[in-house]
DNA sequence: GGGCCCGCAGGG
DNA sequence: CCCTGCGGGCCC
């Protein structure tokens, strides 16, 4: 035990740590619970993260119900199959009881049910909405067609027999309903769940599902009845915040569901596709579903309000006579018109009705002669897609099977490989959660607010900071433009590293079939790709047969270095763990030569030529010292990592019955080494003349100028504060051609002009109305010192 | 310690 | 789309 102690304080020190395997975080649908879990692999199966969660949440796998961006994860599949990324969130609906409420989805089956929803009937009524209320939708089917008239009950928003929206408790969503009775509650009458009352006098309606009759009749709250949704939303109208109701089928996100509250968190439009992302509003328990993509952007509704549609005598108008479950927008149910969403998709003729298929993807109707080639019986199949929609459904999986998968994945190695070996723990597979933004990929040069020796545990943070952008690759570059980075790893054991001057080899010439990542030289590489890129930093023409040396080697292109600490072995230059920035190099020369292996590689020379310290040198260390640089890991990793630490441990104790002092355990637990920068006095960020001026002038921004030179004490990372306080609100990176409100808020010009292009003419960031004329001028103090702070942030906008 | 081999990002 | 790759974790 002794032992194992002592080893642990040794690496510790060292701040290595052992790897932590891949994590989560799941947390309960009201946010109030949230808890790490950990030990997972990429090829975990949903079955075991719910023994993981039974443990830390105390509910058994039957009552979870477990969403990733709003998908249902189902077991069976793995956290690849679902995309679940390192520290990602899954979200935790806990099943009550499990009433067996009618109306709640027994199957798969009811969810391809396209009329189950309340909305169903896409009641564009806006023809007849002059008076806006004597248009009920869309009415049922069946029973309800001989609806008798509304009766008053003297209380309540809606009156005996009105048509009406009915909440389903169980599961959130909303179906046609009737109202079949309107009573006060004084007491707690029933036994109802819906009775709840925590007024004195609380108003039930008693509400019939149209298309679950054998429901019977339940008694809701008035929060769960409103008036038959009966606006459709145009794109335009459509903004960030709003909450609307939807179709959305959590089990399968692509497919229709039901319908439900949303609040729409972000909304898209490329050249050929509009995507809405929402938020599912699930219940009053404020259970939500983030970030689901919404299929069905054409059928958002807007919320009726109580009270808008009750009144008077109007509503005696039967909303049916039209005695069609279904209002078409398209033919505005003109019988005499042919229409090719009432009738065949192809040729919009009624005639045959026996003969039309009904697609299962887009329920349109096609008549069998009217596809090509013509199809001479019903087809056998349970399933019938049309033309349109055939490509799609090949890929779709048989439910319960398998979840659909991609192209993507289906091309990549872990699909067709036989290993039976688990993988995905830790960081050799995670792609980035952070993107540099603040300057473009192909940027020269030191990145803003990353001082000369920054240290990142792994190579995916140094991708994230922009300074190193490939996860693997050792240089970065464009072979007809140039390198802007690269990686001493001692991949290569030519290379010779004297810090100021080290000599470095090109990539290639290798094997990599296997889908390795390296490999033994095994044919001579050429001066392409990035062994090109390189070369062109060279500050002299380019020569592909003998290299080049520079006439003028600070005149070359600068490529950031960054050294690892696998290249200790050679080095001593390298840290001692992680990666670590050392500042720009310049290109002296570059040429062919036999290495070692005996194959022909490029080589190339490169001298330090930055003003910032090296990180070895005495006023590097301290400056390092000052700026309180230590070791970056991945948020959440070094929290994983200790509980691994911990769990290993514990295993260990147990087996070995070893009393340890439990003075010893306390001090492991301080270990981990949180980054905490050391409070010392940083060198004060330099303003130069020319800056401060503009600063000066853009005086519209004073406040916000004032609270970002607070933190010029911070040297370097007074940029990452600049970042923050001119983030553009829309899209989330330093404003482009900012236009400066009069409510003090900076957002792109052209965000701002997107929005006023969709008619959204209020402030982003506070919603202050601008007015539909407002002269957007751009303020050009602000775009200029924001180009010298994040030179070429704007390039490729 | 060392062979094996995975997704991800980036360029072309 | 395909090709490339000075990571990093699995498992013997």
């Amino acid at each position: 035990g002794v032992l194992l102690r002592a080893t642990f304080f040794g690496i510790a020190t060292r701040f290595s740590f052992p790897a932590a395997a891949m994590w989560i975080q799941v947390r309960t649908m009201d946010g109030k619970e949230t808890h790490r879990v950990d030990s997972l692999s990429k090829l975990t199966k949903i079955d075991d993260l719910r023994l993981k969660i039974t443990e830390l949440f105390k509910v058994e796998p039957e009552r979870q119900r477990l969403f990733y961006r709003g998908k249902q994860m189902e077991d069976g599949h793995t956290m690849f199959d679902y995309n679940v990324g390192l520290n990602d969130i899954v979200q935790l609906l806990i099943r009550q009881s499990l009433p067996p409420l009618p109306a709640s989805k027994d199957k798969d089956a009811d969810l391809s049910d396209s009329d189950s929803g309340c909305g169903s009937g896409q009641s564009e009524s806006d023809k007849s909405s002059t008076h806006g209320e004597n248009e009920g939708p869309a009415a049922g089917t069946s029973a309800q067609v001989d609806a008798a008239d509304l009766v008053d009950p003297g209380f309540g928003s809606y009156k005996i027999n009105e048509f009406v929206d009915a909440r389903d408790l169980n599961m959130g969503a909303w179906f046609e309903a009737q109202i079949i009775n309107v009573t006060k509650t004084t007491k707690t009458a029933e036994g109802d769940a819906a009775a709840q009352s925590d007024e004195e006098e609380e108003i039930s309606y008693h509400v019939k599902y149209e298309d679950y009759p054998e429901n019977g009749v339940v008694a809701l709250q008035a929060k769960d009845v409103r008036p038959r949704a009966r606006t459709v939303y145009q794109w335009h109208q459509l903004e960030q915040g709003m909450v609307v109701m939807l179709n959305y089928n959590p089990d399968e996100p692509k497919e229709r569901g039901y319908w439900y509250d949303a609040q729409i968190q972000r909304k898209r439009e490329t050249r050929t596709q509009r995507e809405i992302y929402a938020k599912i509003l699930l219940g009053d328990a404020g259970d939500l579903l983030n970030d689901c993509r919404i299929m069905f952007t054409n059928e958002i509704y807007k919320i009726e309000e109580p009270g808008n549609l009750d009144s008077s005598a109007a509503m005696s108008d039967s909303p049916l006579k039209s005695g069609c479950s279904k209002s078409c927008k398209h033919c505005k149910d003109n019988p005499s018109k042919n229409c090719r969403w009432c009738n065949c998709h192809v040729c919009g003729v009624k005639q045959d009705p026996d003969k039309q298929l009904l697609c299962d993807e887009c329920d349109m109707a096609f008549h069998m002669y009217c596809l090509n080639p013509p199809l001479q019986s019903i087809p056998e199949d349970e399933d019938w897609y049309c033309p349109d929609c055939r490509n799609d459904a090949s890929e779709v999986v048989l439910a319960g099977e398998k979840l659909k998968e991609s192209k993507k994945k289906s091309k990549m190695a872990s699909a067709s490989s036989s290993s039976q070996r688990d993988w995905g723990k830790g960081m050799a597979c995670v792609g980035r959660t952070k993107q540099c933004t603040i300057v473009p990929s192909n940027h020269y040069g030191p990145v803003p607010g990353v001082p000369v020796g920054t240290l990142w545990k792994f190579r995916v943070q140094v991708s994230e900071s922009g300074v190193h952008r490939p996860h693997v690759a050792g240089i970065h570059g464009r072979s007809n433009d140039g390198a802007y980075s690269l990686v001493l790893a001692g991949g290569y054991e030519d290379d010779v590293d004297d810090g100021n001057e080290f000599t470095y080899t090109g990539s290639g010439g290798r094997d990599l079939s296997g889908n390795k990542r390296t490999a033994e030289q095994s044919c001579d590489q050429k001066l392409t790709n990035m062994n090109r890129a390189l070369a062109l930093n060279c500050n002299a023409s380019l020569n592909d047969k003998d290299g080049a040396e520079a006439k003028d080697w600070k005149a070359g292109k600068p490529v950031r270095v960054v050294r690892s600490s696998k290249g200790r072995k050679h080095s001593k230059y390298s840290p001692e763990d992680g990666n670590r920035y050392d500042g720009i190099y310049k290109v002296v020369k570059y040429w062919p030569e036999k290495g070692k292996s005996g194959f022909l590689v490029w080589r190339y020379m490169l001298k330090r030529n930055d003003e910032e310290p090296a990180p070895w040198t005495r006023d590097g260390k301290e400056r390092v010292k000052k700026l309180g640089l230590v070791m970056q890991y991945p948020e959440g990793y070094l929290e994983a990592a200790a509980a691994k630490e911990k769990e290993k441990e514990n295993k260990n104790e147990e087996e070995e019955e070893v009393q340890t002092p439990s003075k010893g355990k306390r001090k492991r637990k301080s270990l981990p080494a949180k980054n905490t920068p050391k409070k010392m006095k940083v060198e004060v960020y330099k303003l130069t003349r020319d800056q401060k001026a503009l600063i000066k002038e853009d005086e519209a921004n004073k406040k916000l100028w004032d609270d970002a030179m607070e933190s010029m004490k911070l040297g370097p990372k007074f940029l990452n504060k600049v970042e923050e306080v001119f983030l553009c609100i829309c899209c989330q990176e330093v404003v482009y051609q900012p236009i400066t409100t009069e409510c003090q808020h900076n957002v792109c010009r052209e965000c701002l002009q997107r929005s006023f292009k969709a008619e959204v003419y209020t402030c982003p960031a506070c919603r202050h109305d601008l007015g539909k004329n407002y002269q957007m001028s751009v303020n050009k103090p602000l775009q200029a010192i924001l180009n010298q702070f994040f030179p070429g942030y704007s390039s490729g906008r």
